[in-house]
RNA sequence: GGCCCGUUCGUCUAGGGGUUAGGACGCAUCCCUUUCACGGAUGAAACACGGGUUCGAUUCCCGUACGGGCUACCA
């Protein structure tokens, strides 16, 4: 019988979890969507030197705001195997019997060397030449540990309190074969995998244990994570073999990089000219500020979007996808193993298909805040009528402002290059015209001003610039569309700009 | 350096022994438009290289190159 589809996010929290951290949490959450499975958050904190305040939740935050939130875990309610924070698991005592059962069984073993021996110990590897130095079957020989020391000897340093960790034992020379889901068969030699600190001599286990006592504990059905992990998968498959699991273990899923579109490597904050946090983030300890997808105005629909399809594909071309039709489709075999440099252009995109299906009431709801931020709060009506005319213009509604600013502020100047490339000598009085014209308006609204426009055409027998009637209104070269948007501004400031507008440019303006 | 993983337009990718190698972002041109966009159309743009296997390879195999990851009592 098939397994219940049982995945875990297992995050440390050692700082603001980036895109990449999200996009694992994200295909373990479609994966378990698309199982009815469960889908669960577990806290790694077992390095205490890295904890930092405020990640924690950070996580739980990030993952909320995105909309895939886990259904078992820490912030989410606990469930049958609580506690789901590592430090709290170890005082059960839990990861020490696991690693007491590989000592038992020969698989696992004390070592006493201080750092010094073991710096040591690479430095004189590096002497001989030794490509890799490790603690390995050769070299744990020389070692103070329980397979060189006399055993009455390890009695006594154990019973008189000396700091040691366990090791495993990992044989010579054996070759180790495991199946991941996304890559197929991976194959490397035991001689490539060093002889990994499974409890630290804090009385914490490391990673590599902590995570198959819980995996196994958690009953975790696939375990999900970055292409990171993959060099250590063999340690991790002979700990689960000397433990009898390996029936038992997890199937594994090894998760492409999200790459620096620029540049090299993985995405890094620090260069970064693009969030790589989906909420703003600062550290505690050195305060530096780092934006976030959040605050940059990307609705979490599209943030989830975009970094679905960074390396995974429904198959067809389909791009523009809900969480819930990504789940529909989702499967590891579409996943490619070939990293994914992010693109910010096309993440730019995904947010503007967002926002254009978006209504105008919906839009002037969003808006809102930020235009009260600016000292303004105009009715339902106009402002939905702002959002219509300004939406088509913009891929965040954090640009809403910007683009129609013109309308509450007066422009601090006119754009001089359209002026001084259209301005003739007949300029003036035709706009003085159309001045008069909109003076004379009784009905405000965007039929009567755009009729307006065009009997002030037919008085001046012929056509008249629309951008410089832009430029004089708005200031701008560019905008929202014009007739729509003198309307929506009312008569008064309309006619207030535009006599202004032609006095200065009449004064500073050369004609053509 | 060693080990592992990877390599289709600039980027994200589809495809897969015989295809005009498809889509999306971006870019260019045109259409729509008396302004600004949206939209529509079109175009430029890719199978890293060298050997095999095969009637035939971009697709399979092997090398090379390049890219990425790992190489801690960090995860």
């Amino acid at each position: 019988m098939e397994k219940r589809v049982r995945v875990r996010f297992a995050p440390s929290p050692t700082g603001g979890l980036h895109m990449g951290g999200v996009r694992t949490a994200l295909f373990n959450y479609l994966f378990a969507k698309k199982h009815n499975g469960d889908f669960i958050l577990r806290i790694e904190d077992t390095d205490q030197t890295r904890f930092v305040a405020g990640a924690e939740q950070y996580i739980i935050d990030a993952l909320t705001w995105c909309g895939i939130a886990p259904n078992e875990g820490v912030g989410f309610g606990d469930g049958p195997h609580a506690p789901y924070r590592q430090s709290e698991r170890k005082a059960t005592g839990i990861y020490k019997n696991y690693a007491d059962r590989l000592i038992a069984s020969g698989h696992a073993y004390y070592a006493f060397d201080t750092s010094e021996e073991l710096e040591d110990m690479r430095k004189r590897l590096e002497a001989a030449k030794v490509v890799a130095p490790q603690y390995n079957a050769v070299t744990r020989q020389n070692m103070r540990n329980s397979l060189t020391l006399p055993e009455d000897e390890v009695k006594r340093l154990i019973e008189s309190g000396a700091p040691y960790v366990v090791r495993l034992k990992v044989p010579r020379n054996e070759e180790i074969r495991f199946q991941d889901i996304i890559r197929g068969w991976v194959t490397v030699n035991s001689s490539q995998v060093d002889d990994k600190v499974l409890l630290k001599s804090d009385g914490m286990p490391t990673y590599h244990l902590a995570h198959i006592v819980d995996d196994i504990e958690m009953q975790i059905s696939h375990a999900v994570r970055g292409e990171e992990w993959l060099p250590s998968a063999p340690a991790h498959i002979l700990i689960y073999r000397y433990l009898g699991l390996e029936n038992d273990m997890p199937k594994l899923a090894h998760l492409p990089l999200i790459l620096n579109p620029d540049g090299h490597g993985k995405i890094s904050k620090r260069e970064a000219r693009f969030p790589v946090f989906p909420l703003s983030w600062e550290d505690p300890r050195d305060h530096v500020p780092y934006g976030g997808y959040r605050e940059a105005g990307y609705y979490p629909e599209a943030f989830v979007n975009i970094l679905a399809l960074l390396g995974w594909n429904p198959g067809d071309n389909k791009e523009i996808m809900s969480l819930e039709e990504m789940a529909a489709l989702f499967e590891f075999e579409r996943v490619s193993k070939s990293g994914a440099k992010f693109d910010p252009e096309k993440a730019k995109w995904f947010n503007q298909q967002y926002l254009k299906s978006k209504t105008d009431g919906e839009l002037a709801e969003s808006f809102r805040p930020l235009l009260k931020e600016k000292g303004y709060e105009p009715d339902d009506a106009f402002l939905k009528e702002y959002c219509r005319l300004v939406k088509e213009k913009v891929q965040f509604v954090n640009d809403f402002w910007a683009q129609g600013r013109f309308i509450f502020e007066e422009p601090e100047k006119l754009d001089e290059a359209v002026l001084n490339k259209k301005w003739k000598d007949t300029s003036a009085a035709t706009f003085t015209l159309v001045l008069n014209k909109f003076k004379e308006l009784t009905t405000w609204d965007i039929p009567s001003v755009t009729a307006c426009f065009h009997e002030a055409e037919a008085v001046n027998g012929g056509k008249i610039d629309m951008q410089l009637l832009r430029v004089l209104v708005t200031g701008a070269s560019g905008g929202p569309q014009l007739f729509d948007t003198i309307a929506l501004m009312g008569k008064e400031k309309v006619v207030a700009r535009l006599e202004k507008g032609l006095k200065w440019v009449v004064a500073n303006i050369e004609k053509k």
